[in-house]
DNA sequence: CTATAAATGTTAACTAGTTTACATTTATAG
DNA sequence: CTATAAATGTAAACTAGTTAACATTTATAG
């Protein structure tokens, strides 16, 4: 993948906050399509959007740039997964910065066609109040790891998290800076945590890869850590 | 109020996430009712409820301990707020602790009755979008504010978003160790940054108080700070 | 096969936030 | 009005994470 992401692809299956194939293929009959190339900026955070968009093709990175351009990852999203929901349903503008990761092509529903179909579908509804409500879930354990987990848990998490995403248990392909900008760290920082999880032979790390040696043993320690682990 | 809480109860126009007042009549028809007495348990963070609740009187505490058993205040609900959208929709496992905050009263209504009446009656599954999607916004944007933002910005926020919750633009009744456990860092920390935006000249600490000086100049240091701040 | 770019490892000085400890102020129960 | 509890102020020693700087490794374009 380019962009500066590494080859980071999903499986189906493990897609948290997708909508379900049946209601894709029915929005599929009123959306529009748009093009967009390798890095360009689909929308900029704090714009009033007015639609819902889908990713059909690629990938969107979502994200914000700080006072010092530092650049912080909130989410890749995948073929499958939307956003603007928020604009649609509750007149917000938009909190990331939305950018093209590779050649992408979105499916785009304005706000009042949606607005028709879910009055029509409840189904449909239903579906995105299933979406809403993975992601809101999702949201709050970041909120709760943010503010309880130190660095090393945080990033052991997010390690077992891509793995088990894209279904390639023992080896995450991913760049430290990648890391960093996911966790909101420095480089260094997570340098230094992937040191102490290599010295505790959870992992080994290699050139834009981590290994998981032990999976189970990973996520048991960081139940240790963390408590009460809810998913993984 | 009681519990640790101080008393910060809230204007009806400010519930961000609450359902409008005619869903709430609505959904008031199929309610059961449940009281709790103050400090009362609700429920425990990964257990897996059945329903949804809103809440009638008094307030909920959502909020989970660390392993040291340091409290991490996540939200105040009250009257007109609900909760377990996540184990009915999404059938995940609670995210935090509740504990009743004062004698507090909430209508509960089992998953499946509440999935009939959404089947019915696409007005109140939108209701439920809405609420959604606000939650989901903020969740989002707090979860940007923790990668972003230093201590003393993120407390001027909080200070900032309590006064217009409460309408007393001026003051905030509140704790330091509230402060900290809804900030998510040690009181200590939180008595220096207040001191650092009292020297500033933006606030006044004061017993159980913040006195907000100059709500707009505040707002502006802030903006400067986060550049891009959405709501406030 | 080599030059270059990208990614990683590591040190050092620094800063923000933590814990511990204790003094002081403010509210409130009796 | 006083004793007590709760909340606040503040200092000191510490820890986790930050920036800056530079060496080394790994991939890739030509």
């Amino acid at each position: 993948m380019s962009n500066g992401v590494t080859q980071y692809t999903r499986d189906d299956k493990h897609q948290m906050g997708a909508l379900p194939a049946h209601t894709l293929k029915q929005l599929a009959l009123i959306q529009q399509r748009q093009h967009y190339n390798d890095g360009e900026v689909i929308h900029q955070r704090g714009e009033c959007g007015d639609g819902l968009s889908i990713i059909l093709s690629g990938a969107v990175k979502m994200g914000n740039y700080g006072q010092d351009g530092r650049y912080f990852l909130s989410k890749l999203l995948f073929p499958g997964e939307s956003f603007g929901e928020f604009v649609v349903f509750a007149n917000l503008p938009r909190t990331h910065t939305a950018e093209a990761v590779g050649k992408t092509e979105l499916g785009y529903i304005p706000a009042e066609k949606l607005n028709q179909v879910l009055q029509q579908s409840p189904a449909i509804a239903y579906d995105f109040l299933v979406s809403l409500s993975k992601r809101l879930h999702q949201s709050l354990e970041v909120i709760d790891d943010l503010k309880r987990l130190p660095l090393v848990a945080r990033l052991a998490k997010l390690l077992l998290l891509i793995a088990s995403e894209t279904n390639k248990v023992n080896s995450v392909a991913i760049s430290q800076d990648q890391m960093a900008a996911q966790l909101g760290v420095s480089r260094i920082s997570v340098s230094k945590s992937l040191k102490r999880l290599a010295e505790l032979e959870f992992i080994k790390p290699g050139y834009q890869t981590v290994h998981i040696l032990d999976p189970q043993k990973l996520t048991r320690w960081l139940e240790q850590q963390s408590q009460t682990l809810l998913l993984s």
